[in-house]
DNA sequence: TGATAACTTGACTAAATGTTAAAATGTTAA
DNA sequence: TTAACATTTTAACATTTAGTCAAGTTATCA
């Protein structure tokens, strides 16, 4: 039986390192492509789906960081990997902002790459599995069935959800406690990440405060600038 | 070359068990501390660093469950592995709840043992960067989310920071004791260097100060010309 | 001791968020 | 097909949050 094989977009602009590291990657069954900067490499992205992308951070005219955003506009989920010199660790907050999934430092044990690789591919396709499949959730007093699209109290009426209301709700559910991206959000739920739909969306965080606040132990909380968070009290 | 072995914590109050156990460990190249009882192993956790920790769950005085907690609120990221003598569900549970991260029942195969113990390891020192450890600091009795931007003292109630404290804080905690140059802070967060920029940081390091001399212990030290530090008095 | 760097405070501007209501759009059943 | 209703978007205005700058004070260094 023939695997297919997973496929790689490494963009490296260092020509002995990068061809050294994509036959390394070649030699252990994954399919690569280099591009040899971040102009090639978003062109590259835009022709083909990849299984995880590999950016150098340090690139002349596109860095790695501009890269990914472009990268995430396109594609929510591809898992995103920053190579960087060592002792960098102050981008990792900004990478993190970019959806980043993993930083490697140059130079690396290539056996620890090779177990990352493994590892954040393997993790993308359970989450998304896992994600994808819960559809119910207990938010303090209240029980969301994102199914069904409806939120009970207690033992009270169940209260019927739009579609926008619950997903919003169930996103911020999967995010319990802590940060839900305005970011995900939008580009999740609206498809679209602009003024409006940033404006449509504070809309509907209003209408489901509105609905949790018989709970006083539950709360939507705004990290400004960043997004926002169910918080569960105790 | 010489690769250093990793270090672990036995904690067993069964002096035949614990002896083999032990010398076992010690043979397939672990450096090896054995604890006589919970007292013992919480006093010696404190007095060094460990890669791995084993609990028995049963001994006298103190159980392995309140010796995890001890060492749970020192460390958070130690693997911790219990000893039972047979797995009970609801032990089961409640080491989880502590933060197990496996366990082992006595008697068992010594070559599962060493199975695990190396994969537990190896899957800790392999942990994604992004899963919090980057956006989480202790700052003596403080203790910074980066990632949600709050700043709490103790247990009290975590303080709000903006982005430009959070992200400050943030740099001066990664250089912790050590000069924290004046310029990376002007590049790293107001990309940009000049008079005003460095006006603007003063006024974030005067906050900074403001939030932190609830302990007495932590300051922001400057030196003239250089930079800043963060340092943690003992 | 004079020059430069660091510190503090508060006023001001800009941007993000909260909230409500009206307008536009989508959906459903008679 | 359309009337009634549900959902979503847009608009308007209020409020909060964040960042910058100016000006005066204090500390440090040579």
């Amino acid at each position: 039986m023939e695997a297919i094989n997973k496929k790689i977009l490494l963009v490296e602009d260092d020509p002995n390192f990068g061809t050294v590291l994509r036959d390394y990657l070649t030699m252990n069954d994954y399919d690569v492509v280099h591009a040899k900067n971040g102009m090639e490499g978003f062109e590259k992205f835009k022709k083909d789906d990849y299984d995880l992308c590999i950016l150098d951070v340090m690139m002349p005219y596109k860095d790695g960081f501009t890269l990914a955003k472009e990268i995430r506009e396109k594609n929510t989920d591809v898992p995103i990997v920053f190579l960087t010199a060592k002792a960098m660790k102050e981008d990792v907050l900004k990478g993190y902002k970019v959806g980043a999934d993993d930083y490697l430092n140059k130079p690396f044990d290539s056996e620890v790459l090779l177990m990352k690789i493994k590892a954040i591919i393997q993790r993308k396709a359970t989450e998304t599995i896992s994600d994808s499949k819960q559809f119910e959730f207990t938010i303090g007093r209240f029980h969301l069935n994102s199914k069904l699209r409806f939120l009970r109290f207690d033992d009270g009426e169940p209260v019927k959800l739009s579609p926008k209301e619950n997903e919003l709700l169930r996103l911020l559910a999967l995010h319990e406690n802590d940060l839900m991206p305005r970011e995900l959000a939008l580009t999740k739920i609206w498809r679209d990440d602009n003024y409006f739909t940033s404006r449509s969306m504070d809309v509907y965080i209003a209408k489901l405060r509105k609905y949790l606040k018989l709970d006083e132990k539950v709360e939507i909380l705004n990290i400004h600038g960043e997004g926002f968070r169910l918080v569960i009290n105790n």
